[in-house]
DNA sequence: GATTGACCGTTCTAAAATAGAACTGTATCA
DNA sequence: TGATACAGTTCTATTTTAGAACGGTCAATC
């Protein structure tokens, strides 16, 4: 299977992955979302290889996810800055966080500790339902098919997408 | 620089990519989700060749992720079904999903719709933070280096892991 | 008893992606 | 004049992946 035709299948998973599904741009992710924006400092800060930067922040702008902006005139620079549908990736990136937070430290602890302005405490993401607030687990979670699936299924034609509580994270 | 490496690095999303990192990881993790258990079926499903396939599940198991269990003697076979660690990658997968869902998706919408069995209503995830509650932005995080970040910082010593709200999500 | 098919992989070769290092070009600084 | 910063591109060797075929065990069927 072609990157390409991840885009076009009928999964916004796999749509998704088309986008940020390879290590090296989690990776830069990552280091947006830390405010980094210059090649060389991409470069320095995570020992990627200067092509496979270059091409991934093409990838980047491509999809949206990044803006390129000249920073300075003659030479041309330019700084690579999360859009807002880039900022949206904040709770995928929070999520692999915390996974890893849970699952992968040694005995040292976390590298990291996250605290939240709005209440001054250290915290982890949860991730609860739009409709009630409760934290979601996948037992409690049923699929349907949407009305973009594949074989559109009349019978869950009157199925709808969630009241506009979606929050966008930036 | 070399998927081990990634393991090593002091950076929870950097070792969570270590994982589930590429797309045929992430995209067997959606079928594991989907109950898929069987490896004539991820195939099928999946379009991936058989020889990766063979290897992203033994990676998947190695790493504690899926648990190789047998369905039968005679001959031999296995199934492959989420561990709790596997089952808590559910928030990256909803998170991803929901990317895709509002960036993503064409004029037909969504290829999916989640129903929230607690409450009967269809949903979309929101991060929250476990201390208050309110949903995260990138904005109101601030950053601080933990007991197992690459150079110990004194001064942040006294930043603690949060409380034990953290949530398993399953 | 031989054949077919299900299941779960392994082996093989060609094509694609990546690593690692060097190179280019503009401009500023000493 | 020479050294340094920045943002890439080019090159070759290595690694990974795609795509197809092959193997082996057992159950069910002819």
């Amino acid at each position: 299977m072609k990157w390409d035709a991840l885009e076009d299948e009928p999964c916004s998973l796999a749509r998704t992955v088309a986008v940020i599904g390879d290590r090296w741009s989690l990776l830069i992710l990552r280091e947006c979302f830390l405010r980094i924006r210059r090649f060389d400092v991409f470069q320095a800060s995570l020992g990627i290889t200067r092509h496979l930067l270059a091409d991934r922040l093409k990838k980047l702008v491509r999809f949206g996810v990044l803006r390129r902006i000249p920073y300075q005139e003659s030479p041309k620079r330019y700084e690579y800055i999360l859009t807002q549908k880039g900022l949206d990736l904040y709770p995928i990136i929070m999520s692999i966080v915390h996974w890893g937070n849970i699952h992968m430290v040694d005995s040292r602890g976390r590298p990291m500790l996250h605290e939240h302005k709005n209440c001054g405490r250290m915290f982890d993401p949860v991730m609860v339902c739009s409709e009630c607030g409760e934290p979601l687990t996948a037992k409690a979670v049923h699929v349907h098919p949407g009305p973009g699936a594949r074989r559109s299924s009349p019978v869950h034609a009157k199925a709808q997408t969630p009241s506009r509580r979606t929050v966008r994270s930036g």
